[in-house]
DNA sequence: CTAGGGTTAG
């Protein structure tokens, strides 16, 4: 610093040199000195100021750049260059647009160069100006600035990001002398349109045409690797770029954590990022993407924590994966903190990041929160609109998210398939069966959208949870669908519910016949003669599925206090107080049976399976977890379970005695829906 | 002195 003072008092050419010098760095506190250098002896000219604009422009200071041009006495094309890229890099595209306007070029000023096109036709592409951008087309032809490959390639993008592939392939095949930024340019629009075979085929042409593939080249190929879902073809490419040196660059270095996480191998993308060298944002947010899309929430959690403690900034994006990964999990405490963190960065009006609060908030059991959520966005988009439907839907609260679906409705915002999922769901909540089929056959239909196995589902839940359950089987008979097992056991879990045991061994059997080795259908007949006490039946089907060795699902539920998670799994002594947590649930056994409860026991068989046992349903994971958050939470907490499996008959009966007793707030979210228990009822209607 | 293509999301 001592010696720069020194330098400009001495010569102009080391001024520009320095200046130059600032530029390539970045550097605004130096820029800031040299400017005030610069005023105090009165010597800067075009080109410096020329440079301060461009420093001050690349520091992310614009208004400063402006202030440098808008006092300069004489001005040249460079210094309004400057200015638009400027303008552009500091993501102001209609500023370029509207100075270029102002401008007067040709009267007052010099023709635009191929620089001031470049930036405008930048400019074009961010704001999807397809006239505009079709005016410079004409312009630089007429001029011939576009024999400037600069040129032709952003007029390539422009096309690319504003109208039809058709237009932009006519570009491209009309452009003499394509380079290896053209060519990169459109293997990523097609890419961009799904159509990942002439991608593919355009990269076998650059094979030939281009030399040597760049670091960009290879993104777009790791970005078809993800799309193709192609294991082997990603281990291929992360090689050769191992190989050649260009892992290193960052872009490429996510792009292979990314096509690993799509590929479904989350190992081979920890262990990619593991050995980069160096890390930021992007990358960090690629692996906890990764591992969230292959269920490794906790994987996630834990790397946020370590991109914390290595200094890194989130952005909206993590945010929105780390907050999807405390959804799966219901980590309700760790979603407060996140939502309380991306407050205070700012993040929070973003729209991934409101819709990921959302979703958290209503699937980990707080729908009041999520409405808040909703309600602070000042900007909604459909996936904000389907997230708070679909998560009162999934609350049971059908008359909430119809307000909000129409309400959606009345604001111009066009449903799509995901938000009939909602609708539907809500109408089933409410028994709004001639509805439901309104919706399905006319307001769908009328949109233009088909509805799927989602939807379809959703209507013999509605028909089942009416009575109906032979029109809801008529209705899975004669409807043409992908039906799966998720549609099957809502039929067969019905036939439980409202006893109708005829119709739900036919159905089981079908549904077999389908699925030989469904353990959830075993069982569902097991219980359906348990409820009939054909015991022998039980004992029956229970050695059958011993002999073929189908085992249930064991019973898992996990409940959060503080900062930790405790699981419990049936039957298991694991838990450090599990004597306490035994002698609580004895003591609120025996308080639920002076108001009524009556365990259901099969003692007096020797053959059936540990669970009919006496005492047995007392060891449930619900109720163990259930009990523990009871005993450790503060009284006036509510207490959050979350279950793998459907809640049991017996947990739901005696839970909602526990939550008259206790005078507790009790959420259990099992593996389809949310059971809010207060004051002995259930939010469910005991339907589920 | 000024300009081009690229990674992560609900």
């Amino acid at each position: 610093m001592e010696n720069m003072k020194l330098l400009i008092s001495v010569s102009p050419q080391t001024s520009l040199r320095l200046l130059k010098i600032i530029s390539q760095k970045r550097s605004l506190s130096l820029g800031k000195s040299i400017h005030a250098q610069l005023i105090i002896s009165n010597l800067f000219n075009i080109i410096e100021s020329n440079y301060l604009i461009d420093i001050y422009s690349k520091c992310g200071h614009i208004s400063a750049a402006r202030q440098v041009f808008d006092f300069m006495p004489n001005r040249n094309l460079v210094s309004v260059s400057s200015l638009m890229a400027g303008y552009f890099h500091n993501g102001y595209p209609s500023e370029v647009l509207s100075a270029y306007r102002i401008m007067g070029f040709g009267q007052s000023c010099s023709c635009p160069n191929e620089f001031i096109f470049a930036t405008v036709l930048a400019s074009c592409s961010d704001l999807q100006a397809l006239e505009e951008g079709q005016q410079c087309h004409a312009y630089v032809l007429k001029s011939g600035l576009i024999f400037h490959s600069y040129i032709k390639n952003v007029l390539l993008h422009m096309y690319l990001t504003c109208s039809s592939m058709e237009d932009a392939l006519q570009v491209f095949r009309s452009m003499p002398g394509l380079d290896i930024i053209s060519f990169n340019s459109m293997v990523n629009g097609l890419l961009d349109h799904g159509r990942m075979s002439d991608a593919l085929y355009l990269l076998t042409r650059m094979v030939a045409e281009i030399s040597q593939w760049d670091h960009i080249t290879y993104v777009a190929v790791l970005g078809l690797c993800a799309d193709s879902r192609d294991l082997l073809l990603s281990r291929q490419v992360h090689c050769q770029t191992s190989k050649r040196g260009i892992e290193a660059n960052l872009f490429v270095a996510s792009a292979i954590v990314d096509a690993y996480g799509k590929c479904a191998d989350s190992n081979a993308a920890l262990s990619s990022f593991r050995g980069f060298s160096s890390r930021n944002v992007v990358s960090w947010t690629s692996i906890m993407s990764a591992c969230t899309q292959n269920l490794s929430f906790e994987e996630t959690l834990k790397l946020f924590v370590e991109m914390l403690a290595d200094g890194v900034q989130p952005t909206e994006f993590t945010y929105a994966v780390v907050l999807s990964a405390c959804a799966a999990l219901a980590a309700l405490s760790n979603g407060h903190l996140l939502n309380a963190h991306a407050l205070k960065l700012g993040y929070n009006a973003h729209l991934t990041v409101g819709s990921a609060l959302i979703n958290m908030y209503s699937k980990s059991g707080s729908v009041e929160d999520a409405l808040k959520i909703f309600m602070g966005l000042t900007w909604k988009d459909i996936i904000s609109w389907n997230c708070m439907i679909n998560g009162f839907s999934h609350n049971g609260l059908g008359r909430e998210a119809l307000v909000i679906f129409h309400r959606m409705l009345t604001e111009g915002v066009a449903p799509t398939y995901v938000t009939f999922i909602g609708v539907l769901l809500a109408c089933s909540h409410l028994g709004l069966v001639d509805e439901g089929f309104y919706y399905i056959n006319h307001f769908m239909r009328n949109l233009g959208i088909v509805p799927g196995v989602e939807h379809h589902t959703c209507i013999v839940g509605l028909l089942c949870r009416a009575g109906l359950l032979n029109q809801a089987n008529v209705y899975m008979t004669t409807t043409d669908s992908n039906w799966d097992i998720v549609s099957w056991r809502t039929l067969l879990s019905a036939c439980l519910v409202h006893r109708k045991f005829l119709l739900g061994r036919r159905v089981a059997d079908y549904v077999l016949h389908l699925h030989p080795d469904d353990a959830g259908t075993y069982i569902s007949l097991s219980n359906m003669y348990a409820k009939e006490n054909r015991w022998d039946k039980v004992v029956k089907i229970r050695r059958l599925m011993r002999e073929k060795c189908i085992k249930k699902e064991p019973g898992v539920s996990w409940i959060q206090v503080r900062d930790k998670v405790h699981v419990f799994a049936s039957g298991d002594n694991q838990h450090p107080l599990i004597e306490n947590i035994h002698k609580k649930i004895a003591e609120l056994i025996d308080e639920i049976k002076a108001i009524g409860y009556a365990p259901k026991t099969a003692s007096f068989l020797h053959d059936v399976e540990e669970e009919y046992k006496e005492g047995y349903l007392n060891y449930h994971s619900e109720k163990l977890a259930v009990v523990f958050g009871l005993m450790s939470m503060p009284s006036e907490a509510p207490i959050h379970v979350i279950k793998n499996l459907r809640m049991c008959d017996d947990c739901h009966i005696a839970i909602k005695l526990f939550s008259k007793v206790t005078k507790r707030k009790i959420v259990v979210r099992d593996v389809n829906r949310f059971h809010c228990f207060e004051g002995g009822v259930c939010s469910c209607d005991d339907y589920w």
